[in-house]
DNA sequence: AATCGAGTGGGCAAAGGTGGGGAGTAATGG
DNA sequence: CCATTACTCCCCACCTTTGCCCACTCGATT
């Protein structure tokens, strides 16, 4: 099961254009697909899925859906697949980000792209930060004094 | 089960690498993995990982870190997974350490590689003998009552 | 004494990230 | 229906960074 991980520091350039790390180019060659697929995701960061678990998505079989609010889930699903597009990367391995997920991520210039599993997250430098500061710090330490790892 | 132990002194050069011990590597190449999972670990350190224990902490889709409330267990996984990075060492031994884990760990010149069991951990020798002093042997204290050992 | 393994440093070629021109195409408006 | 504009895609080019390789030192062992 291919895993993306790793933290990349890349710039979106004035025409919206977005490096993907290698890495994650490799294993999308071995699943032998060509595009990825990216949408609009949580907390305002854009998710990039592989070919693999975009398919898994589309078969339900990702739990990340199911809401006991059904309209509350249909909602969001129409905005998910609505704002998803096929991106397929150039010869350098970028892909164009389009305009309405740049504003949704609030892109700048400098941009985090990172692995977050089952897909990848891109996100606004400043966004990040702060969101790490808000958010993981609190839910890290949380989880420090349960977890033996 | 293989079991990484013992410390050892190691120094971070220019460019970022640090040396793995011998006997890990021999470790590895017993498991026929050719690369370490490298990941920021609790109190500031980093932990180093062999494929079979990364194997072992995906196993069940990481369920030792779901939490009730799911905002929090993804601030969580995604900084367990963006940190994480597959490290395979070069000719000499050594592996490339990301600056965003050097930053984590407080890394400067004196670093310690030491085993944990079950993983291995990278500290910063300043933070470390601070962390001795401040937690290791008050822990030590608190637990004789009840170890037997 | 010589050899071997380990830790460290540095040079250099290759890869990766970024920028921009220009042709082709689609959307917009007269 | 045509003209203009905006956008996308495909090149090419530059430059920094990375990763690979070689080399030196030091201590331990034979």
């Amino acid at each position: 099961m291919a895993l993306l991980i790793g933290r990349y520091d890349y710039s979106l350039d004035p025409k919206n254009r977005l490096a993907v790390p290698p890495k994650y180019r490799e294993t999308l060659a071995l699943e032998k697909g060509r595009s990825f697929y990216l949408t609009s995701g949580m907390e305002g960061c854009l998710y990039l899925f592989l070919p693999s678990q975009w398919e898994k998505l589309l078969a339900g079989d990702l739990k990340m859906f199911s809401l006991p609010d059904k309209e509350a889930e249909r909602a969001f699903k129409r905005k998910f697949f609505s704002e998803a597009v096929e991106v397929e990367p150039d010869a350098q391995g970028r892909i164009l980000v389009p305009q309405y997920l740049k504003e949704h991520a609030g892109l700048r210039f400098d941009v985090l792209v990172q692995g977050a599993g089952n897909r990848a997250e891109v996100w606004d430098a400043k966004r990040w930060s702060d969101y790490e500061k808000k958010m993981v710090a609190p839910a890290y330490k949380k989880i420090a004094k349960s977890v033996e790892l």
